[in-house]
RNA sequence: GCCCGAAUGGCGGAAUUGGUAGACGCGCUGGACUCAAAAUCCAGUGUCCCUUAAAGACGUGCCGGUUCGAUCCCGGCUUUGGGCACCA
């Protein structure tokens, strides 16, 4: 029989899903072990070759943790709800649920095809109302919550009313709350819950007619679509992310993630600590404190002047009456500016002087106070002290509106530049000078607590998370409004599902889609309009997997209890700002409230690279449909093409698959260097557009799943980006082939009963010392190197005794071979039943001789000997090593020496 | 501008993290089988010197250092990928 892949793999997939071979339930028997991949967004261009990339991976990884015996959870699968479904429903009328699921069925024909092990039994979508319960069901948790500083956690919102009730709580008293109005109150919690209502600037985009998160929006352009977001104030529904910021941050240490993610997450919760000082300011006569946050209060012997947000609420109370018309169009031309515009003008300096001024609470020196975009409302105070000389944007803004510049820094010079650094001895500044800034930063923070002028203050740019999404794809808020005042859905009444609409566009007036449905009230009162973001249902879905079809809640105890978190995610950096931070906060918040059992959900991450496309061209010569191969090129003037990469094998183009792809090249000419065309290639985003998109259904089709998966292991170490490239491709079909080989030749079934030799013993054992060792630290492309090598180690070994073992360590691999070769050799179980094979360390060690000696030293050595050298004559050999080597050794002895083959001795001393 | 990471043959990439650099695969060259091709198998394949071989020299982006010994450690660059970017 010839390793027929086509039927081979039909048959096992096949199999697996009629028998529920991938099937897993909790069994306490066992370890567990949860292997997760991202869930897809299923989108209508359906899976191209990078995407199985990190699936692959991880499927590998979970083969082999069922080989070693544990109860493996590999689930899959979509986050279902998002813009592109919306906006081609927008575009066709089509409704976003019509192409979700057909997306969705694309995709699991797709992913069947590769040969995953999937518990496809568990699989959710984040659309589906069963599922989106929990996602509104977590939604009316928060809502129900505030976050306890005291205690460092979320807490029920009853224990803030009862505190209310008795001692008050920060500024509002018990009388307040008591002589509070319903809608008052309302207010009065809103500041604390969780999940709140609450007017802030927001990335407003325009061209998609929604909100969105910071994560959401990259260079002032909307990630999904590239529209232009301006700032906005409005009211959305917020989750108050940032009160995590230090728990986020701490328990980051605890995760086996890669440095540089934690670094990204670690940047994007931007922790500092600072000072805020109180400023005393003057605006036409009138006294008011200002509270401003610095990490430098050391420099503040050097402020010159003070700068306020244009959006910060002070201006309008330090704006002294002569400046209320330059103040009042600088904000409104700030305001006007999108975010991307201020991006653009980074390095262009605007301001306004506010015709007021601050005191320098510890020289008294009375400064200006100035309006700038440079400063942020939304971050510290939204108002700073400057410090010309030590701060290059405060340098850069005095240099422009000529504001003195006063070094306190020994020796430095300003003249050009600020001095940011933060080294030196301190001088003009008091109690300050002659220490060294570091020392000072501390002395000054101290003085200033001391003295009552500030506290220390610890800062997160992390910001709340806006939840609010003007869409109708998307989960909808439990969430109605009884005379204005928003209250929440019953939890009894949920899922509250996504009403039918006519048309997905906004309303006329501007409200979001969801205005549009009759009848959208609960209890007669009208419900919130707009839905949740992306990242509500990818927030918690790997808690779901756990126990997906549970009607009672979001995961049983006893479920969440077995699995706990995950042990291992797979999935790309992209997510790194954006989901890996929300899941954890709610993750966190889920802890808090006792509903799951640990704090953190992802123990191990691996980021899988990007694969890119490798993009072919030909030259067409300029005014002509001729076309010349690359190496002759220059000898003509030429343009570049892209080339459909499904013409090209190996750099070489089929004339006849060209002239029949589109009908302007059908008389194309061609110029050929030996009778071939070599086309021209370059790395790029894989796309259609650059004609440069591989389908794993094609590779699927040519080589089979076995030599796709092995293929894209192969290709590299799975964190790195490399392009895709199919020269290598035979490489592995041949190393399948050969496998089959052992086996069969033709029809002969080559299998027999006999003992193995040493050298066969060998050949394998190192083999599963090796797959052992590589599987767990994910080196899949070292450990297929190591099958080929074992392969040719063993030569014509037919062994049943050798090539049992075998089938079961390449079963993570090429699962369809191992398992029809598992059936030829007598099995009637899945090969993924099998044990792993145990590896016998005896079988493999080296020809190395090793001499034991004692030695305590720190060094090793390399001498020449010819490797039937005696004990003895090692020994001479290193007191005759360089006076170095002979004075260390002296009085000591070695531990080991090593003689390898080629007359070279190591000494390898510990 | 700031913070990470990377750089090894014609190509993808190995190297027990200080001890035989270039495993494995691709590609290429030659050979076997074949009427021929495909498939398969065998041999060779870092560079230079050389008719060839032996032998030798050089060789892990560049310059320098530590060491008996450096792809690996240290200092200074260059190129490149990624992240963040008025966060006081």
């Amino acid at each position: 029989m010839d390793y027929d892949f086509k039927k081979i793999e039909r048959k096992w997939q096949e199999k697996w899903r009629s028998e529920g071979t991938y099937k897993v339930s909790e069994d306490s028997s066992k370890p567990k072990f949860y292997v997760l991949d991202m869930f897809p967004y299923p989108s209508g261009a359906g899976l191209h070759v990078g995407h199985p990339l990190g699936y692959i991976a991880s499927d590998i990884y979970s083969r082999y943790k069922r080989l070693r015996g544990f109860n493996v959870l590999h689930p899959m699968g979509y986050d279902a709800f998002g813009l592109p479904a919306e906006q081609y429903a927008i575009q066709t009328g089509q409704h976003p649920e019509v192409t979700t699921m057909k997306n969705i069925a694309r995709y699991r024909e797709q992913l069947d095809r590769i040969g995953f092990c999937y518990d496809w039994s568990r699989e959710v979508r984040t659309c589906d109302p069963e599922y989106y319960k929990w996602t509104q069901w977590a939604f009316l948790k928060m809502f129900g919550s505030w976050f306890d500083p005291a205690q460092n956690k979320a807490r029920p919102i009853e224990e803030l009313i009862a505190k209310l009730e008795t001692t008050g709580y920060e500024d509002v008293t018990p009388e307040m709350w008591a002589a509070a109005s319903e809608k008052e109150k309302s207010d009065i919690l809103m500041r604390w819950r969780i999940a709140y209502l609450g007017e802030t600037s927001v990335n407003w985009c325009e061209g998609l007619g929604t909100v969105l998160a910071n994560d959401e929006v990259k260079d002032g352009l909307s990630v999904r679509g590239g529209f232009p977001v301006e700032q906005k104030k409005m009211k959305q529904w917020q989750l108050r992310v940032s009160t995590y910021a230090g728990r986020l941050l701490e328990s980051l240490d605890s995760l086996s993630w890669t440095d540089s993610l934690k670094e990204m997450q670690r940047n994007w919760i931007g922790k500092s600590e600072g000072t805020e000082v109180v400023f005393n300011t003057v605006c036409d006569g009138r006294e008011l404190p200002v509270t401003i946050f610095t990490t430098r209060v050391d420099t503040i012997f050097g402020v010159t002047f003070m700068v306020l947000a244009p959006e910060s609420e002070l201006v309008d109370q330090l704006t002294a009456e002569s400046r209320k018309d330059a103040v009042a169009a600088y904000v409104k031309e700030v305001r006007k500016k999108t975010e991307r515009e201020r991006i653009a003008e980074t390095k262009s300096v605007t301001g306004v002087f506010a015709g007021s001024y601050g005191i320098n609470p510890l020289t008294g020196e009375k400064v200006p106070i100035w309006i700038s975009e440079y400063v942020l409302a939304g971050y510290g105070t939204g108002a700073i002290m400057a410090v010309p000389a030590h701060d290059s944007r405060d340098y850069a803004f005095a240099k422009k509106f000529g504001l003195p510049i006063v070094p306190i820094i020994e020796g430095c010079d300003v003249s050009e530049q600020s001095f940011d650094a933060k080294e030196g001895k301190m001088c003009n500044s008091g109690f300050l000078n002659g220490m060294d800034v570091k020392v000072a930063i501390e002395a000054a923070k101290d003085y200033a607590e001391a003295h009552g002028l500030g506290r220390r203050k610890t800062n997160y740019r992390l910001r709340d998370a806006i939840f609010s999404r003007q869409r109708y794809w998307g989960e909808p808020f439990p969430i109605y409004y009884k005379d204005g005042i928003p209250m929440p859905v019953d939890e009894k009444d949920l899922p509250l599902t996504l009403p039918e609409i006519e048309s997905f566009k906004p309303s006329a007036n501007g409200e979001p889609p969801l205005a549009r449905a009759k009848d959208w009230t609960y209890k007669g009162y009208p419900l919130e309009t707009s839905t949740m973001p992306g990242f509500a249902g990818s927030s918690a879905y790997y808690l779901r997997y756990m126990d997906p079809h549970n009607g009672e809640a979001l995961v049983s105890r006893k479920a969440n209890e077995y699995w706990r978190n995950v042990d291992l995610y797979v999935g790309g950096t992209e997510h790194a700002t954006g989901h890996l931070i929300y899941s954890r906060f709610w993750n966190k918040f889920l802890f808090d409230l006792g509903y799951v059992c640990c704090d953190e959900p992802f123990a191990k991450l691996v980021n899988q690279g990007m694969i890119q496309g490798r993009s072919n061209f030909v030259y067409r010569i300029v005014g002509t449909n001729k076309f010349v191969s690359l190496g002759l090129k220059d000898q003509y003037e030429t343009t570049e093409i892209h080339v459909d990469i499904n013409i090209v094998r190996n750099d070489k183009l089929d004339l006849d698959a060209f002239k029949a792809w589109r009908p302007e090249f059908a008389d194309a000419e061609f110029v050929l260097e030996n009778g071939e065309y070599i086309c021209g290639w370059a790395v790029e985003k894989m796309s259609k557009s650059m004609y440069n998109v591989v389908n794993p259904d094609d590779i699927c089709d040519t080589y089979g799943a076995d030599t796709l998966r092995l293929y894209e292991m192969f290709l590299g170490p799975i964190e790195q980006s490399k392009p895709w490239d199919t020269k290598g491709i035979d490489g592995v079909n041949r190393f399948l082939k050969k496998f089959w080989r052992l086996f069969y030749d033709r029809d002969q079934w080559l299998v027999v009963d006999e003992k193995a030799s040493p050298a066969e013993l060998k050949a394998l054992h190192k083999l599963i010392g090796k797959e052992q060792e590589d599987i767990e630290a994910m080196s899949y492309n070292t450990n297929i190197s190591a099958f080929m090598i074992a392969l040719s180690e063993l030569g014509e070994c037919h062994k049943r005794e050798v090539l049992e073992p075998l089938v079961v360590l390449l079963s993570p691999f090429a699962p369809h071979m191992a398992e029809e070769l598992w059936e030829a050799l007598g099995h009637t179980t899945s090969v993924c039943d099998a044990a792993f094979p145990e590896y016998v360390e005896a079988y493999t060690v080296e020809d190395n001789v090793t001499y034991p000696v004692q030695f305590n030293g720190k060094m090793r050595f390399t001498v020449d000997l010819p490797k039937s050298a005696s004990p003895a004559e090692v020994e001479a050999a290193v007191r005759a090593l360089p006076q170095t080597a002979k004075y260390v050794l002296e009085g000591q002895s070695i531990v080991k020496v090593i003689v390898v083959p080629g007359r070279i001795i190591n000494i390898v001393v510990k």
